[in-house]
DNA sequence: TTGTATGCGTTATCAC
DNA sequence: GTGATAACGCATACAA
């Protein structure tokens, strides 16, 4: 592989020069740069980028360290990263590791980026690493929280308001007539989950309903665990009349328990999601959801880390909250979409159930 | 930031024994070991990935080109990728890149990995950069491509048999007394693409039937394009007994247009699908349809590619292919898992279809 | 307008 | 068992 000293000799010109017109970094008489261009294109020159980031000291690479990005969440946040990134810098890129929510792994990732001296990092947090995390910013590096803050580190983050999403949403269902709504809970320690119970908790206490733990069923955060979590509530008795499901993962595993167990959505029991799916309105039941801007929320994480990198700005961690939107679809019992077919609706899907 | 130098004065060695110590490459006396590790603690030493790539002329990470992250297909590949490479060394990692299948773009990517120097590409490749992508293998440098292969270039290739699965899945469309099938194709010109297109027609071949060009209707590979040309086919009079989508975004694309038209799946047109989803067996109509091994695939990828890399292996490409499953569930029509239920079906899905 | 020479932090060769 | 030092390929301060 030619090096720039092959491409100096070539040109007949000095390593600096070559530097210099690859760079664009001085002024070079214009067939002096022609006679350097033709070399780097005869040599098939490309400049190594490792010499260069020990030399700049940057890498123009950053983390990023998400739970899955098999989650339809993820994979629009970190194409929204992406798409920052590129309009930033189309040389600047990112590596990308998945924790499947497991903080230990999350420490390993991490320290893996570090020693490959990525600029910056931007991941969703696990739990469980706040000393971890607290201490690499205080070095300080450029760091994001994208979906959940870190109680305790002071770091940028961008989020939606998790607790005034759920509220909605469950008002939504208290105004359907819902009475007993269970929560599917994903068993996670971070803030997004938390808040999401905390907005489910503030709308019954709003409609002066008590909150029963009996109701709320903590899952593990794949679908097999969800779908044996709504195995268990659809067993409570008296069924419930909805169910709150925190995450994607949760809304899959629940709508599988509904289908196996012969039972209909939103006939038997309403569903109501956090995360909406790009299929939500290609198939049936029609969820019935929280939107969360990922795609942006992946923009102004770049956005925020760049600024972060750039001013080395070492203040306190600003925290951005974007927007949610309540998609009302069908799963929750409201059939707004289909004029005065409700009842045929119902009939149908009687019938639906009966023939199982 | 502790250089090696810095630990070196700290535990009173040479850089040399520090470099040992780290990479266990010599026997150290373990007092001097037990010094240079506490040396490292005491400064927080991390080992410089960059200077240490430049040196040993490997960094480590690879890259990894995929249309598009948002498609679970995808979603999984990369997953599987990961899962290898952390299985083979925890401090492999990759930089990943959509391409969202424009070439421009893909070349553009694989530009600036190459001056990363990634140490080998896994990519699935848009078609339309032949001429790049054969010079590239030729200098050689480790290439593996994943879910489509590229003619004309002798590259390592991990995909599925596209023409026998759906000359099955179309197979099966017929035997359920399916005629007039139409194929909701994307507009891509890559070979997994066209090998479903092949299946197609020979299994419309195998029975006698003619290939109607009519029926054949092509979408950019995104959902809304999908959407159109679902509507076109729809639009086709006499409508087609049965649509043949050709991968994930048609098909939601699809199921997105006949449930616009209210119309019913499988009732009024049957749908047979390229690419299975996480939740389809959680939502309706079930989708009958084509699973790939995606993580399956992203596994074997990274072993093909470590082992061009290891051995400077630089002979003929390997083609690897990988069985895919044929999921028989119920939008085609074939409702084998409701027991004597058909009846009662279609009768709750007429009222539902009344209602609207 | 161009060239020389240093150093980024590591690994590895050679010497002791 | 340990140390001194020469690369790796580049960017840039300083010179000319």
């Amino acid at each position: 592989m030619a090096t720039i000293h092959d491409v100096a000799a070539r040109a007949g010109v000095s390593v600096a020069t070559v530097s210099h017109v690859i760079n664009a970094s001085r002024n070079v008489k214009t067939e002096t740069r022609d006679r350097v261009l033709a070399a780097i294109a005869d040599l098939h020159y490309r400049r190594d980028g490792v010499a260069r980031s020990l030399r700049r000291n940057k890498t123009g690479t950053i983390g990023v360290v998400v739970a899955d990005i098999a989650s339809s969440f993820f994979a629009e946040l970190v194409r929204g990263i992406e798409s920052a990134i590129q309009t930033i810098d189309p040389a600047f890129n990112y590596i990308l590791s998945n924790t499947d929510e497991d903080a230990a792994r999350e420490r390993k990732c991490i320290d893996v980026l570090l020693e490959k001296r990525i600029d910056g990092l931007i991941l969703t947090p696990a739990g469980g690493n706040e000393a971890y995390l607290s201490d690499l910013i205080s070095r300080p590096f450029p760091l994001v929280f994208a979906d959940r803050a870190v109680s305790g580190v002071d770091a940028d983050t961008v989020a939606v308001d998790n607790v005034s999403a759920s509220r909605d949403i469950v008002r939504h269902l208290l105004d359907l007539g819902h009475r007993r709504i269970a929560l599917l809970k994903a068993r996670l320690p971070v803030s997004s989950i938390n808040d999401r119970m905390t907005g489910y908790r503030e709308a019954l206490h709003e409609a002066g309903l008590p909150f029963v733990p009996g109701l709320v069923i903590e899952s593990g955060s794949k679908v097999a665990a969800a779908v044996e979590a709504g195995r268990v509530i659809l067993a409570i008795d008296p069924l419930p009349d909805a169910v709150y499901c925190t995450n994607d993962f949760m809304t899959l595993g629940m709508m599988r328990a509904i289908h196996d167990a012969r039972l209909n959505c939103p006939r038997d029991i309403a569903v109501a999601a956090f995360d909406d799916f790009i299929w939500a309105n290609s198939f049936r039941p029609q969820l019935t959801a929280i939107a969360q801007p990922a795609f942006a929320m992946g923009e102004h994480a770049v956005r925020l880390l760049i600024d972060r990198m750039g001013e080395h700005r070492t203040g306190h961690g600003v925290h951005l909250t974007l927007s949610t939107e309540m998609l009302v679809r069908e799963s929750c019992g409201a059939h707004r979409t289909i004029a005065g077919g409700r009842r045929n609706l119902r009939k149908a899907e009687e019938d639906l159930a009966s023939g199982n």
